[in-house]
DNA sequence: TAGTTTACATACATTCATGGATGTATAGTG
DNA sequence: CACTATACATCCATGAATGTATGTAAACTA
């Protein structure tokens, strides 16, 4: 059910994909869907949570497993690299993000979902900051702009790359241009930083 | 005509505003609609290229004007203020571009106004590009990642910050931030940049 | 001034999505 | 075995949006 809501949302829009369309591609009738979702909304919600809320699980999980001891930035690289890594790869993701992005319109009744999505936004720039500024402080640099302003940039940079990737998948390679624009970035915020990052394999980086 | 539509897409989002309302809010009818544009999405498009088309000229025309004597960066970096300025100060520019990223459903039906934005994007990805290719040589540097990968990177930190700020304009200042943040990633990149740039008057770096 | 085009308004027919009401088969429970 | 809740399917009434066809006042033109 929830599988076929994400195969004509992605292709025809939200809004323009009837319960009867939906019911159909799964091979049942409207009286199924009115039986387990209230409305269209809680059914796109009930899609939505089915992939966000693991995947907003995932990197929580291992930043707190990781503790304090770790490197902070590598940890956000490696959540980016993650995050980036199943786009390309986990169709499911990639579908509905495409339709968060590209196939709903964020209106008053979609009030709840744009709001998750903010509070999501502002827990990661809120992540970003704070691990900017403890590796600021491990590496003994100053950074050059003030900390929100560093992490709202940092993910300006990467959700713009999301979003543009989606809008055109053949447009540029979206893990290593993740890791290789990050780095700039971060390279410019002062860290030292492997530029070379992001071509071929990394094996070699790791033995090094 | 196109200012109802802009007030109620934004309000509403596209599919959810029918023409009944808009005619009504003009102080119209359907059928004056109907005698202007062909259908919706015909008005969808008159509305939006009513402000993308001069807001495109505008850099454009600049660039050629400029000729290959001035600083390329600077030129880059002046017409990003400018979209980030007129974003916060003219109401129509902000209310088109909410509607565009976040009040309407990209499928087939809009596929010329994807493509339209395709074409866009790729032109701006492209105009970086170059800039960056000339600024690396005038400047003697070697651009510690390929030119193409810059530009997609800085293409993605710009449209992150408009689409992030438009999702909520109280986050974070949109012009000091995209200023700051775009300086980083140019000194990332390897370029001599002024990174207290976007606090306050800029006066006294002209003067400076 | 008669005719024609413009710029709408009005009326109508069609299509269609929604929600709710009702029917029904199956599985579980005492 | 009777009873009940689950998990649907089917049917229907309602409202609403669309597109088109037709009416019409004003302006322009010959």
């Amino acid at each position: 059910m929830l599988d076929a809501a994400e195969l004509l949302f992605q292709a025809q829009g939200v809004s323009q994909t009837t319960l009867q369309q939906i019911a159909q591609q799964a091979g049942a009738t409207r009286g199924a869907i009115y039986w387990h979702f209230k409305d269209k909304a809680a059914l796109f919600n009930a899609m939505m949570e089915r992939v966000i809320l693991p995947l907003e699980a995932g990197p929580r999980a291992a930043a707190v497993a990781a503790g304090p001891n770790d490197d902070p930035l590598a940890e956000i690289e490696e959540g980016m690299v993650h995050a980036l890594t199943l786009m390309t790869t986990d169709p499911q993701v990639r579908r509905v993000f495409d339709v968060a992005t590209h196939k709903v319109e964020y209106t008053h009744d979609m009030a709840s979902v744009q709001q998750r999505h903010l509070t999501a936004r502002n827990a990661c720039v809120g992540d970003f900051e704070k691990a900017l500024r403890l590796a600021a402080r491990r590496d003994h640099i100053k950074l050059p702009v003030p900390g929100d302003v560093a992490a709202q940039g940092l993910h300006a940079l990467i959700s713009g790359l999301i979003q543009n990737w989606l809008l055109d998948p053949t447009a540029f390679d979206l893990v290593p241009t993740g890791r290789r624009t990050f780095n700039v970035y971060l390279a410019g915020l002062g860290f030292p930083r492997n530029l070379a990052a992001g071509i071929g394999n990394e094996a070699e980086e790791v033995a090094a």
